[in-house]
DNA sequence: AACACATCTCAGGATTCGCCTGAGTGGCAT
DNA sequence: ATGCCACTCAGGCGAATCCTGAGATGTGTT
């Protein structure tokens, strides 16, 4: 599943070309993922989860309640290391960018078929290390504070969506947004809108 | 040029299948593709910005000065006007986004091929829009119908800085900062004031 | 099983803020 | 002198924000 129509029509390419594996379907919302997801039975799920609406994050978590033995390999755009845990907490089996060469692309969706857990080197490093000094890095940075939603909200702010445009995204009330607003302000230490919506420009235009 | 080789094996596929268009060369990186346009001399130049960065804007330029004539479809994975319209400033002939079909992208391909410029209606319509109302020739920008002082308003909201914080910086009243406030989102045709911070942000974030 | 804890969700009320209309002053050009 | 523009400010109304509190769910602990 991806947003981007010619990314998948590469990505679709790659995986024909190798005998023992075919693309079953494809998806460009979370809607779609799902129902094809549960229609097609796949073997395995190739997700991005930097998608419009919809947190491909909470589509993981909702995927991975419904089929927990069903691999996933997120494909996301950003080298965040931050991305990665959270994916792989959330249930995932692994995590590729989507700079990476076709080859590497394979490299991975065969451990992930396989069974075994998929990661860059350096993505792999972090992630162990983190986990062998559990609260001395408090998260490397004050955005691990944040919860997923709280970190979803953030991005969104810093996209130019204003309070009314988010909830309507996310599909939940104004005041949701309002109280995920608060927190997020109150744990990066933002005195104002202003600073806050400073703030989430910033950090996303160097995402 | 694209750094996601996946999307860029699915973008030369199709590209491929139209008999009459060709793909002579790829390149990942900005300097991989200054040598291969200089060598390769292609008619047309299919170019991804990742528009945070900024280097993908300076390519752009430098490119147009090396060789003017020379059309370059840019496509992003931002749906922002602000940045459309300053790739078409920097000498781009055509703005995409990678969330387009196939079908759109050879459209788009076509029409700068043939010397027209492409852009999606809706960034059409704005950036025509703004270009209806003649208003003072020299101002290059939008940026231009910007009085001194609401310029500097716009600065300082910017820089983090909301309406108190302004209006003891310049010691004027809260009141008039609001006025100037709405000056600026009324000629930059801002909606609401997450936006009107967005744009701040942003066009201070590379001054 | 019982418990504490975190997360996500939402409401009500107090307050502030943003937005619109109108208006006064001073500079500058015709 | 007249018109135009930039800058300044106020009042009022609707909208957004901030704070407090709270229910539901899931997770991990004892």
């Amino acid at each position: 599943m991806d947003d981007h129509p010619v990314f998948r029509s590469g990505l679709v390419r790659i995986v024909s070309q190798v005998p023992n594996l075919e693309v079953c379907g494809e998806a460009e919302t979370a809607v779609q993922a799902f129902g094809g997801i549960t229609r097609l039975n796949p073997d395995l799920v190739l997700m991005d989860i930097s998608m419009p609406g919809k947190s491909g994050m909470e589509l993981m978590q909702d995927l991975h309640a419904l089929k927990p033995e069903l691999p996933v390999l997120i494909i996301s755009m950003h080298d965040e290391l931050l991305y990665a845990e959270r994916a792989l907490r959330a249930g995932a089996r692994g995590y590729i960018m989507k700079q990476e060469s076709p080859d590497e692309m394979l490299a991975a969706i065969n451990k992930v078929l396989s069974g075994q857990v998929y990661a860059s080197p350096r993505t792999a490093a972090t992630i162990l290390d983190s986990l062998s000094r559990p609260r001395s890095a408090a998260s490397t940075s004050v955005l691990g504070k944040l919860t997923d939603r709280e970190l979803e909200i953030l991005r969104l702010i810093g996209r130019g969506k204003d309070t009314h445009q988010i909830a309507a995204d996310l599909h939940i009330s104004l005041k949701t947004v309002d109280t995920h607003r608060s927190h997020v302000r109150e744990k990066l230490e933002l005195k104002s809108t202003t600073e806050l919506i400073h703030y989430a420009v910033r950090w996303v235009a160097d995402e």
